[in-house]
DNA sequence: TTGTATGCGTTATCAT
DNA sequence: ATGATAACGCATACAA
């Protein structure tokens, strides 16, 4: 592609590279006097020059781009994350990378070892998971990096979440309140900090109340609406009296386990109330309307995005930005009722 | 960042940075003897050398990146779209920049002339409008670019779509079929291809089977549930008998006109049956399930980024690969059903 | 205010 | 099979 060079542009304006290169940069264009400013500038508009951020990353060593890395693009809490990173990242020039790892230590190894390549001057991840703590390190070694949403306690790396075991703890009022006192909750994939943190707040909040809590855990790897089925199918297979009060640890395995539930007889809310968590879209919609926690997504996102940045810029006072912690809110909504019996 | 250049590695290896470029290289490591191979990969291996991709590109010409630029990020049809094409650009070693552009076209001009700066090996859109071909034209011109999803006529420009016109016209044949007599259909935002697309199949449909159809025009720029919400009151505001069989542009503005149906005391599909569009996640449990058509979103996303890698590595026979159209699916739930007068 | 010279890290061409 | 060298496009230290 015959694309103009700043020394196309520099011959055609009758000037050398260097004062071109001033005179199009926009905080040393001072250093140029007007009139080869603008002779330059038209030279440029003239040609269509457009500068290659390329060969000017090599030279100044930034490339304008950060890598963003996600578990699972289809899960759709992800949507409003990734909006605020972009929004965030764009009103200060940079681009995201996008990338997925579906939950998986080896893609997530060669991802952070691709960005890291492509010389990222920043990484943001929500895909981390216990077993990744090392590996994410070094990447922060080599390169500002945020996590967001899952936190990785112990690791250094700075953190922008919100409150997942108050965010439990919630749950476990919401159902108590509403008279229930034999409780459970349908556990997340294990090694992930969001899951764990959820089900301490919940099992800390029910002991409080001396309420009973079954913990039923996932052996799958993703959070989705199958795996919410196999859990809802794992806790009434169990033997003994039955919860009345759930407590599922994302919207899609809510969703999953009252619709388990009813192949089964049971219909949320008069038989088992459930609550889920992240408030995704279409929660409102669905058949119950979902009583679930919000996780402020956008929110998370954009503070990532700026943590991020002021780290790339240097501006971050290290010790104050570490861990940013938000908090969750109850949404109530109808799949939570009083049990019949009361 | 004292990131290790090849130029140390060729000295700890004893060897010119030439040879260490040969030896670290896929293709060329064969001009380089075995034994001086291992010799500069173990040293690589020790200094822990990491190829700077910008540098790379700036020499070859080529960034091993693409750009993806959609309009909603937080529509949720987009997530496969997203999976499909990051799934088949990492099969190749490329890397998706994403971008949003919220349909507005000052964002998308600023984000290709971003993009094109960054120098991309080719460029996916999915948030092309009429108004907006002369720059896409000009973009393609540049560099590789596919369109995915809505097309662009007379634009040039290669396309991986499915059928939108066949799609509006599964919806129309479905109602009719259901025993509906009454037609309406809630059109998306103007200036896009697949709602016009849509409206087309739908009227065509319901014209040859002599069923009156209304239109009702979206003022909106996004279809979302609130402007389903407003569509669905504008219908229910016109004089004259009102439509039993509903064709809803997209899930979204289904739901938000189920919604707002009920609201003013019509029960789908008791009252009124409606037919949304895309099948995103999560319709098939929502309050009624949604009857909609099924867009291949991750396939068309896969064959997109296929087909951009082709026209970047030149084996694009350009003739063959202008257009794909995929077929769409009629999804039956239960928010279609014949009308209650039959 | 402008020009000169150099280097960012790689790869390709040409020798050897 | 390997080395020397130039060039990719740009930005900066320095000189003028």
């Amino acid at each position: 592609m015959g694309s103009v060079t700043l020394r196309e542009v520099a011959d055609a304006a009758g000037v050398d590279v260097s004062t071109a290169s001033r005179a199009l940069s926009a905080d040393k264009s001072s250093l140029v006097s007007t009139a080869t400013r603008i002779r330059v500038l038209e030279a440029a508009e003239r040609l269509g020059y457009r500068a290659n951020l390329q060969a000017s990353a090599l030279r100044r060593g930034r490339t304008g781009v950060v890598g963003v890395i996600v578990a699972d693009l289809s899960n759709p809490f992800i949507g409003p994350v990734l909006r605020g990173i972009a929004n965030a990242l764009g009103a200060r020039g940079v681009l995201p990378i996008m990338t997925e790892t579906r939950d998986s230590s080896d893609e997530l190894t060669q991802i952070c070892d691709k960005l890291l390549s492509q010389r990222v001057d920043g990484i943001i991840t929500t895909a981390g998971r216990y077993r990744d703590r090392a590996l994410l390190r070094r990447v922060a070694d080599e390169v500002p990096t945020v996590l967001a949403v899952r936190e990785l306690p112990g690791s250094g790396i700075p953190v922008i979440s919100h409150d997942d075991r108050a965010g439990g703890g919630l749950a476990a009022r919401h159902l108590i309140s509403q008279g229930h006192s034999d409780l459970a909750q349908l556990i997340g994939p294990g090694d992930v900090w969001s899951f764990e943190a959820r089900a301490k707040g919940f099992r800390e909040a029910a002991d409080a109340a001396g309420a009973p809590c079954l913990d039923v855990q996932a052996s799958v790897r993703l959070p989705t609406v199958e795996a919410g089925r196999q859990l809802a199918e794992a806790l009434l297979d169990r033997p003994g009296p039955k919860p009345t009060g759930v407590f599922a640890h994302n919207d899609s395995i809510a969703i999953g386990a009252i619709s388990a539930l009813r192949e089964r007889g049971l219909e949320c809310p008069a038989d088992i109330s459930v609550v889920g968590y992240n408030d995704v879209p279409l929660t409102d919609q669905l058949r119950p309307p979902l009583t679930t926690i919000r996780l402020p997504g956008y929110e998370l996102g954009r503070l990532a995005a700026e943590l991020v940045s002021s780290r790339i810029d240097g501006t971050g006072t290290e010790a104050t930005t570490e861990r940013v912690v938000l908090e969750p809110e109850l949404i109530v909504r109808d799949s939570t009722s009083p049990p019949k019996s009361i």
